[in-house]
DNA sequence: CGTCAATGAATCTTCGAAAATTTTTTGTTT
DNA sequence: AAACAAAAAATTTTCGAAGATTCATTGACG
């Protein structure tokens, strides 16, 4: 029930990582300090701080002495950030399946049913996706390799599950559709729970691969 | 020739970088923000920017409205980091070896050369190991997995390193001896020129390891 | 004597303005 | 006109002080 490992977070900087994320600002925006100082109506060290983290999570990129943009995205960062993701899952995921116990169990089977119990689609009508799904989505994830043991691992895999999102947020902005494979899901966490590693493993690579393969399609046709 | 992926270094930022990874500021060490606004002559700002992206990159910590601390080391952690960095250089080796041309194993012979052409013990007085080995050490081990194409591969790997890096330091910095095995090193470029993937990550594998052992040893008698 | 609230000191955090840097505009020369 | 230099504007970065927050000390009360 605990999370909150590399949590740290002012408001400004939830706010400005809910808006990249979401799409809300696009890549390669300029993010003038001055700008955002009135837009959120506070000093320039809060927001300096922010962007600062930000950086550090790779949201943003700060040129010295020309200020901050959003981070860019393109079709080999998808591909790479995609591809590293997916032998970071699996080394996790099988350290996970051979340490975890029957709590992690009863994480995994409590995460995949709140994911199947939310809407995919989000009725607020704004096509930005149900960011309930996305966040039950990432913490379904997370489960699946929460006994791996090694906080390292996971910090590594939040940062690289979180550049992933950005693509799902960015295509969804657009699509206002998003891939929501029950039976997948269900597959990876049964072969998690049969203890089947190389199971489990061929089954996230794959569902990684076919998210990838969608967002990459999106991605030549959009901006 | 090219580095400076991710480098971006104000003064204050490479100093207290050094000083933490030279062992200089201990784990633990408190970082008060006047304290080094006098000890570097410098505002507040630029010693906060600093602060947060040592944070960004595991080498301080941040409690809110509590300050800044060295990070603390401890056995499990470096296991964790070289268990973790194991793993990230076994897929960076393989996908290089599978990559590389020609620009890359001149990168390696060259590496390797000044590696082995460096005195490993310094012979500056203060027993803090020698930089120049270190920086060597780093560069080689980039050279091998730096044809893997990902960038993202890369950045995780410089990160491991760093913290491995700091271990190693720490020990140093009370033992004045530092682990060189000539021969292993070889070993490892050989293997990966002659594209031998699975002797060279095993290599790396045994090596990583053997420096761990070392280390730990170290460290359980240590602070 | 121990517990707890209130005060005081230390420290982090934020603010608004000054300083330094980059970018744009303007003016001059060939 | 084109190219270059100088001035102006916009922006980032830094500074020192004011505003919060935490930590330590003190004093009152049960």
């Amino acid at each position: 029930m605990s999370d909150e490992i590399t949590t740290s977070s002012s408001p400004v900087f939830r706010r400005l990582r809910e808006e990249i994320l979401s799409g809300h600002l696009r890549p390669g925006d300029r993010l003038r300090v001055d700008s955002l100082r009135e837009r959120y109506s506070v000093g320039g060290s809060p927001i300096r701080d922010a962007l600062m983290r930000l950086e550090s999570e790779g949201f943003v990129r700060l040129e010295q002495n020309k200020g901050f943009r959003v981070s860019s995205v393109s079709r080999e960062d998808l591909l790479d950030v995609a591809r590293t993701r997916s032998e970071i899952e699996s080394i996790a995921l099988r350290w996970s399946i051979e340490s975890g116990g029957m709590e992690w169990e009863g994480d995994v089977v409590g995460a995949l049913h709140r994911l199947n119990s939310v809407d995919k689609t989000d009725h607020s009508g704004n096509g930005a996706g149900s960011a309930e799904w996305l966040r039950y989505h990432r913490a379904f994830h997370l489960a699946l390799i929460s006994a791996c043991e090694s906080p390292t691992m996971i910090a590594i895999y939040q940062r690289l599950f979180d550049q992933a999102e950005r693509y799902v947020a960015l295509s969804i902005k657009e699509t206002a559709e998003i891939r929501d494979d029950v039976a997948e899901h269900r597959e990876i966490a049964e072969a998690a729970l049969a203890r089947d590693a190389d199971g489990a493993v061929d089954l996230a690579r794959r569902h990684i691969a076919r998210t990838t393969a969608k967002l990459e399609r999106h991605h030549s046709a959009g901006p």
